[in-house]
DNA sequence: TTAGTTGCAAAGGCTTTGCACGCGC
DNA sequence: GCGCGTGCAAAGCCTTTGCAACTAA
């Protein structure tokens, strides 16, 4: 082979795009990287992040790639009520999220149960199930103190 | 009045507005029993029913009304990633919800754990919690048979 | 080369906001 | 009568869509 196999730092990112069969792509690699960096991200706060290093990306390549990515399993994406949706590295174990109805905060936490039972319903009604979510809402601390 | 078929909704709607402290008026009462009838109703399904028996009504009025009631704790909103949000009567029971990824379709569910305890989290995290909700996202029936 | 992606631009849908009039209390 | 709620209208935000040019494979 003639390719030169350099070290390169968005390594793991190509790695991890080509895995799941995506092609690899500089806009899809800035947006991955930016989502490392930043745990719960929107849209537009990924766009920021991928702006810095590459001005022409369009706020539209990011949500293809974020939408992308949601599709082959590699991000997960939640929606605070009221807020633009968020996306996060799906890094495998099952953690919920905690929303502030006020400033659209989230923070994540694991479920009070052991194994994630709460990710199987009692009844799928003939559901084909593909995902589960668990969402607290309430007031982050900010929030509550100056509520309070 | 000659309430001789079944209830009343009226009364019913009339009464849990004032228990809500909320004051009575015609386009709540019809929003209540609006969603009374329909069980996981947007807020344009809602204003669709109002509207039949009351013309006038605006769409406005009943996001109004609606965010009242939710502020009131009498209905509850869940927000089908995709799609408009939906509203339904919190009837105490703490049920969960099936929501096709396709059609945005809404199935109620009960937990598969008994006494719902993953609507506690492990660790707040200083939050201060009031409602917890949790999504079973997937594919319906109907959307499935067609995908396949 | 070929097909998948990007960038640019605009449209689309849902929800919220502002203000004068009317109704509930 | 007072104040909240309504109706009318418009703006706002986030997200999706369409198309020509470009780039990865």
């Amino acid at each position: 082979m003639t390719h030169t196999h350099e070290l390169a730092p968005h390594a793991g990112a190509s790695d991890a795009l080509r895995a799941a069969g995506l092609r690899v792509t500089e806009p899809r690699v800035a947006v991955y990287e930016a989502l490392g960096a930043l745990p719960h991200a929107s849209a537009d706060a990924v766009h920021a992040a991928v702006s810095e290093r590459m001005p022409r990306a369009s706020l539209q390549s990011v949500y293809n790639a974020l939408g992308d990515f949601t599709d082959a399993g590699l991000v997960r994406r939640i929606e605070p009520a009221g807020h633009a949706m968020l996306f996060e590295l799906r890094i495998g174990d099952n953690h919920h999220h905690l929303v502030c109805t006020s400033c659209g905060a989230v923070q994540d936490v694991d479920c009070a149960v052991g194994h994630a039972p709460c990710l199987h319903p009692s009844d799928a009604h003939g559901f084909t199930l593909t995902s589960a979510e668990v969402t607290y809402w309430g007031l982050c601390p900010a929030c509550a103190s100056v509520a309070a």
